[in-house]
DNA sequence: AGCACGCCGACT
DNA sequence: GTCGGCGTGCTC
């Protein structure tokens, strides 16, 4: 008997509706129709045609009317066995389709748009104001009555001069005939450009072969047999800023590749690590494969097809480098675990984390999670034996870690001295200048003022579309929303009652103008979303100041990781109470991380280092532990808050967020879930919360509830998750709302 | 989600 | 008498 029915995972599916459907195979496909294999399929009454992939093959089928496969989209399978089992496994784990599943495993270039591939998205094309900002914003308000798209586009392009279209597409709502309009009247033009990002990976000539110190060589004997572990354990590796841990990792890999495997390497993010990437590329040439966020897509097919050949044997890459086709892995390595974007925020939700989990069992091998301040899930893993746990203690060639000095700065503000910079930071600033020394400021805020209020009546300027605060940025005179980039020119008084306005908080373009006025001819880089994304010039910007061209590098989170510069010796913290009190469980985990890993940036060459800790509650236990860099202690006493709270590790965590325009439908959707949820966990030990407003309750006009869901993540509490999605989708009132469901939300 | 089917009110 | 409103239910 023929196999002549495919088992199809279609697009076109939603998580409600999902399940594999029945398809009959032509006769003209049958000898090449396989599982793996993408396919193209009617689907619905419209019978749209939609992509699927074949998950199996049966020679009978429960539903009588079949519909016929349309096309075959591979000669060759694009999906092995064991990406549909970890499809499976992930449609299960992370509440997504089998389909988005498996669509996260491929790159993104190789699919095609109604049987045609789709123009490999190489350039870009860029929208320039032709008049300006001013004018802009005047025919902005002559607009706004009859043309509101055409309005918005311009006040939108007023702030920041010129914008990919395709994010004026998604910020304004507008669509192409708008910005035709606006091309016709000579407002605007658009550019084509090419986005050849790949900053080129810069490799070593001759690299020197790898000598670990005795604290690393012990670190790997132990941990070098797990190689080849059929029964893989998963090994956290603590070791502090600067204790060489990625020279662990080379050894690894090298030993490895003798033992006839595979590694992967994930990284946070690439263009934050360019210094590790290039060791990795110096150390195994063309046998390595760099998955970055900048590959344009025709080349990370390329780079996708190079793996699966067989010709690459180490990848180092983000996140979704987890999916990389590679056969025969014996070690993973995930470089600072602790960080959130291994959790993926879109479908299908997956956290890198329990992907390698999944395949390292599958596999065999080692996965090592490497972090000076691991998570404290993962230390806890570790403590309670499911991990294991080995330390580095001290720094490279034991350089000592830096001594760090904390600012009181509401004793600053008593004093006087109402700026960003104390008095502290200011005189080991001199120091540094005076002995041509480097210093790295980190702030956590771009932009000028965080906030913007009348002195006078209290009012304060909040996003038309978003529940947050509105920036002030100086450059242009404009307040920014820094969640959906609407914009508009500064009021010179308040709004309402015309009263004068303050400027309250302080961003990196603050301190930059604050620096400029106390080391008058100091050169200064400043590194943010706004420096980084006009110029596109990340690597720029960082070997300007490797090349001594400025003294001081002030930025936000993007100088706190991975940074090596011998000859800065002072890093300050300019403010780090903001990270502190944020309401998630996880705030003193990642203000603890965050400054420790800053301080970690300073003397990593010859010379000492110092940091600065500029806070306005010296006596907090988290400033006052992560200044002296002790993790255990921070560790335990976070344990037994988590442990107080019942939260992570102690308690899995899950979040189902519903999300719309119409308020009362979201919360009462939301609710909804929440009554059908107490009604199946009766009995269980799950503590259910909510709805409650999620932490920026609006974005971009979309009201966003949520449910906290602790408990046990089990499959019974995951199926009665996944029941009550599917039961809601059905109720009309989900008609304006989406609902999806997620474990361990980084928020 | 996206589409067709079907059952009621306003119009040629 | 029919065009089109949107409430309802299904997707191999």
């Amino acid at each position: 008997m023929s196999q002549n029915i495919a088992r199809v995972a279609v697009a076109a599916a939603t998580f409600a509706i999902d399940r594999p459907y029945d398809y009959t195979i032509p006769e003209c496909m049958i000898e090449y129709a396989v599982p793996g294999m993408r396919v193209l399929v009617p689907f619905g009454q419209g019978n749209k045609n939609s992509e699927g992939v074949i998950l199996s093959l049966a020679d009978e089928s429960n539903s009588k009317r079949l519909k016929s496969i349309t096309a075959l989209l591979d000669d060759v399978p694009a999906l092995c066995d064991e990406n549909l089992r970890l499809a499976l496994w992930m449609s299960d784990r992370f509440f997504c389709t089998v389909f988005d599943a498996l669509k996260a495993m491929l790159p993104a270039g190789m699919w095609f748009k109604d049987g045609v591939m789709k123009q490999s998205g190489k350039t870009i094309k860029i929208a320039t104001l032709s008049i300006n900002p001013n004018e802009a914003d005047v025919l902005a308000d002559e607009k706004r009555l009859r043309s509101p798209k055409q309005a918005d586009v311009l006040s939108l392009l007023a702030g920041v001069g010129s914008m990919p279209i395709k994010d004026i597409y998604s910020i304004t709502g507008a669509a192409s005939p708008v910005m035709n309009a606006l091309i016709k009247q000579n407002l605007l033009s658009v550019s084509e450009h090419k986005i050849y990002r790949r900053p080129e990976i810069k490799t070593i000539k001759d690299p020197k072969p790898i000598t670990l110190t005795q604290g690393q060589q012990s670190v790997f004997d132990a941990v070098a047999p797990l190689v080849e572990s059929e029964n893989p354990e998963a090994v956290l590796l603590h070791g502090v800023t600067g204790s060489g841990k990625t020279l662990i990792y080379l050894k690894l890999i090298e030993h490895a590749l003798a033992l006839g495997k595979t590694a992967v390497v994930l990284v946070p993010e690439i263009a934050l690590t360019p210094q590790t990437v290039s060791i990795f590329a110096s150390y195994f040439g063309d046998m390595v494969a760099v998955l970055h966020s900048a590959l344009g897509t025709g080349e990370r097919f390329d780079e996708w097809k190079r793996i699966r050949s067989g010709v690459v044997r180490v990848v180092v890459g983000t996140r979704s480098a987890i999916f990389a086709p590679l056969k025969d892995i014996g070690l993973i390595v995930i470089d600072e675990e602790q960080e959130h974007t291994y959790k993926s925020e879109s479908s299908p939700r997956y956290h890198a984390r329990d992907v390698a989990k999944y395949r390292i069992t599958h596999s065999g091998g080692l996965l090592l999670l490497s972090s000076a301040t691991p998570s404290i899930e993962s230390m806890h893993h570790a403590k309670t034996g499911k991990y294991k746990l080995f330390r580095i203690e001290s720094r490279y060639n034991n350089k000592s870690l830096p001594e760090v000095l904390i600012a009181d700065m509401r004793k600053e503000l008593k004093d006087g001295n109402g700026g960003s910079i104390s008095s502290v930071l200011r005189r080991e600033i001199e120091y540094n200048l005076q002995n041509n020394e480097q210093t790295i400021l980190f702030i956590n805020r771009r932009g000028t003022n965080p906030l913007v209020a009348c002195g006078e009546c209290g009012f304060t300027f909040r996003c038309e579309k978003c529940t947050v605060n509105m920036t002030y940025h100086d450059t242009n005179k404009r307040l920014l929303c820094h969640y959906c980039g609407f914009s508009h020119p500064i009021h010179f008084n308040c709004p309402d009652c015309k009263g004068r306005l303050k400027y309250v908080g302080a961003g990196t373009q603050k301190v930059e103008v604050e620096l400029e006025a106390l080391f008058p001819g100091v050169g200064t880089i400043r590194m943010d979303a706004d420096t980084v994304s006009r110029l596109n010039s990340h690597d720029k910007l960082l070997s300007s100041f490797r090349e001594g061209n400025a003294q001081i590098l002030l930025g936000t989170q993007m100088v706190t990781k991975g940074l090596d510069f011998e000859n800065v010796t002072l890093v300050g913290v300019v403010s780090a109470d903001a990270s502190l009190y944020m309401s998630d469980y996880r705030a003193h985990e990642r203000a603890f991380s965050l400054i420790t890993q800053v301080v970690g940036r300073s003397g990593r060459g010859d010379k000492p280092g110092r940091a600065v800790i500029q806070t306005l509650t010296p006596a907090h236990d988290v400033i006052k532990l992560a200044s002296k860099q002790d993790y255990d202690e921070f560790y335990a006493r976070e344990i037994v808050f988590r442990q107080a709270q019942g939260s992570p590790p102690i308690h899995d965590l899950m979040t189902i967020t519903a999300t719309g325009s119409d308020e009362t439908a979201v919360l009462q959707v939301c609710a909804k879930v929440a009554g059908a949820l107490a009604y199946y966990f009766v009995g269980m030990n799950v503590k259910l919360l909510g709805p409650t407003p999620a932490l920026v309750s609006k974005i971009n006009n979309r009201y966003r509830y949520r449910l906290l869901v602790s408990c046990k993540n089990t499959k019974r509490v995951r199926n009665i998750i996944a029941h009550t999605l599917r039961e809601i989708s059905r109720d009309r009132l989900c008609r304006s709302v989406t609902v999806f469901a997620d474990m361990d939300v980084y928020e």
